[in-house]
DNA sequence: GCCACTTATCCCAAGGCTTAGGATAAGCTC
DNA sequence: GAGCTTATCCTAAGCCTTGGGATAAGTGGC
């Protein structure tokens, strides 16, 4: 069984001091670039990173002979030697992440190119308790590892996208805290215990990173990317790495309060976003006032959004509403972060986004200063409501990467 | 005249891909480590900065050779060749730090060791309008010119510390947009065309800019820094830096809303966290419930916090409320960057901090989730309600380490 | 088919940097 | 003054990046 000392997802990436370290800085920087780009030359690699040919070249030669990477067929160059494909050599490693929820766990494997190679889901329709999870992702895994015999010798690692607080103690365990579901603290460790190196992320961050490797964020160094669903998340990008903060929980945004001494949140508090832009919030606030719909989730979110569209003078003033509590947290959050894109995804946030994204553009504006306002775009997640699981198979990528030979 | 395109403030200090580059970085954390402590050892640099006793001692000599820094004395070592103390060369170059408020400014100079050598107030009583301003900076640069005609010419550069935001836009041009003070935007070159480059940062950032190198921040790589005062401004410390986000706005706390449809502000929008523990916003709040008091600065708090320590139920109960607001404001803080630490300043918070300390770190950790909220600690601002023009006059600084030479 | 031309890639020597380890300097204690 | 300790300097070795020339592998015109 292979445990590491809690590799803290995405570290710091030290700033090379020794020329040894250069070299495995501008490595890490190379690998990244095809992996990230699934296609790409030499050339482009040695433009984009600012090294010389001949280093990109050299570095490349290296990555191939490690078996990272591949020529994948050649394209013409107008008028001369054909130019090579670069590739990462997709069966040299498979990675996992896992999307877990309350009522279940979403386990999706990737090869180093990223194609989803196998999938599996586990759970039910109930909530759960943490221990049951546990059980569910145990068979999820256990399960894949039966039908990709053959890949698993290559399993890079294991990326958990947990629906809560994931912190490093002192002896260096990392623990989940996950108030919110009413789950008692519990160790990583406990949660996954399979035999590979495990990684673990809050999910909003992990879908964050989804988004800013292959989705709306990619290529912004400042860009806020929130999960609108029963609960809301939040990933920041500052200086084109998510922020993680001094023990990793930067980024809880559910919890700030627009509304002095509001709504009751069912975090204890008063006020908070979540209670007034959560799904079961919004449905409450419209049931309150008289609204009819069926079920809790997609349909009925439907439902009010095409009641106001279409005339219900109700369900409008909900959605209004909703819009401008929406605003009012996003507000705060281009003030002071500043901003150059916001990325709306969860599946709330997928529906809003359907009809009523230039509304919330300009709600957001009116709610922040004027500058800042001016600088962002609103975008719609384009990985859909589901790729937490996506984001946190990218933490072994990640950790491959940077990984010191 | 010099002018240089733009200097971001702090820029990124693009990660180094060639060897020289990596020397220039390596170069540039010995000389930010001997400037930041003052006094050190070449043995104390290798250990801290991780590079090997003989690179530190290479940059040390190339450094003395640029006449930069230089020995100072020697101490004994237990029993063996005595320990030379380093110290910047103290009167090889002066730097100017200007703290631009809304009724004067206030203009401090200091040597290369960051000791004060002379300072200069310029403004009167009323609120000036931003070409007063300009004229006051003007003719306070002039006295110290006139008084220190031998340091001049070695004037590494002038920081501004403004009470707004300050952009650069697409032709590089760096403008102040400071709204809440009713100035139009201008340009920074108008604001301070003096024949040195002029570096230019909202004076919140300057002041935790101080707090970080020489105050309560110094060594924390995630803190935030409020500066409480008749506004309320805040710095960011993410990663060990200064947050700015895409276009510098970032950590733009004060429009933050608190409260929706809350108190209308002087921005215009309602519920602003400036509209309530802003010192006007405090002081007309007890004024409403009937305080009586005198001034509306220092002296007038002042009573408000003692006639709330003397039993006075009216002030007792603004002082509650003001901590109440205060503490959801930095709640949200704290969930959104997790920071290690907190730091107040600006004369309001110091006020505050002076016997409220720890019913404010409680209020705040009431305020926030209780995972973050039991890993910040909170202090008062080491340096004083006084240290924008500190902060601002280590922009040059900060360029001159960073440099390319 | 052949030649001129273009573009990508490879190879090599030069130069810059860090570092380990030995040599030297400069004090302390006995 | 001998022996010891610690700091600092010096040097050769090993990496790394890079510019520039050489080579590979096409296209287009005749």
């Amino acid at each position: 069984m292979i445990k590491k000392p809690a590799v803290q997802a995405a570290g710091p990436a030290a700033k090379p001091s020794t020329v040894t370290s250069l070299r495995q800085h501008n490595r890490a920087r190379v690998l990244r670039q095809i992996i990230l780009a699934r296609e790409t030359t030499r050339a482009e690699i040695a433009r984009d990173s600012g090294l010389s040919a001949a280093s990109a070249i050299s570095i490349v030669a290296e990555l191939i002979a490690d078996g990272l990477v591949e020529e994948k067929g050649s394209i013409s160059s107008q008028g001369g030697r054909p130019i090579a494909i670069l590739s990462p050599r997709a069966d040299s490693a498979v990675t996992i992440g896992a999307d877990i929820g309350e009522r279940g766990v979403a386990v999706e494997m990737f090869d180093l190119a990223m194609n989803r190679v196998d999938r599996e889901f586990s759970g039910g329709r109930e909530e759960e308790p943490a221990a049951q999870i546990a059980a569910d992702l145990a068979s999820a895994l256990t399960a894949l590892r039966r039908r990709n015999p053959d890949r698993w010798p290559n399993l890079l690692g294991i990326g958990l996208g947990l629906p809560g607080i994931v912190e490093t103690d002192d002896a260096g365990e990392r623990i989940l805290y996950a108030q919110s579901l009413g789950w008692d603290p519990i160790s990583i460790t406990e949660l996954c215990d399979v035999g590979a190196v495990v990684h673990a992320e809050n999910g909003a961050k992990t879908q964050a990173r989804a988004e800013l490797w292959y989705g709306a964020a990619r290529g912004s160094d400042h860009a806020l990317v929130a999960l609108l669903g029963r609960g809301v998340g939040l990933g920041v990008v500052a200086e084109g790495r998510l922020a993680h903060g001094s023990r990793s929980s930067a980024g809880e945004w559910g919890h700030t309060v627009i509304e002095y001494n509001g709504r009751l949140c069912r975090c204890g508090k008063r006020g908070c976003v979540e209670a007034y832009i959560g799904s079961d919030a919004i449905l409450d606030a419209w049931a309150a006032r008289g609204g009819q719909f069926e079920g809790s989730g997609w349909g009925a979110l439907g439902q009010l959004i095409d009641g106001a569209a279409g005339g219900d003078p109700v369900a409008a003033a909900v959605v209004q509403e909703t819009i401008e509590y929406l605003s009012a947290g996003l507000g705060a959050l281009v003030n002071l972060y500043n901003p150059e894109r916001i990325v709306i995804g969860g599946w709330v946030g997928l529906r809003l986004m359907e009809t009523l994204g230039e509304r919330i553009h300009e709600a957001v504006k009116g709610a922040c200063l004027a500058r800042p306002g001016g600088q962002f775009d609103l975008s719609v997640a384009e990985l859909g409501g589901d790729s937490v699981s996506l984001g946190a198979a990218l933490l072994p990528i990640e950790a491959l990467i940077d990984q010191n030979p």
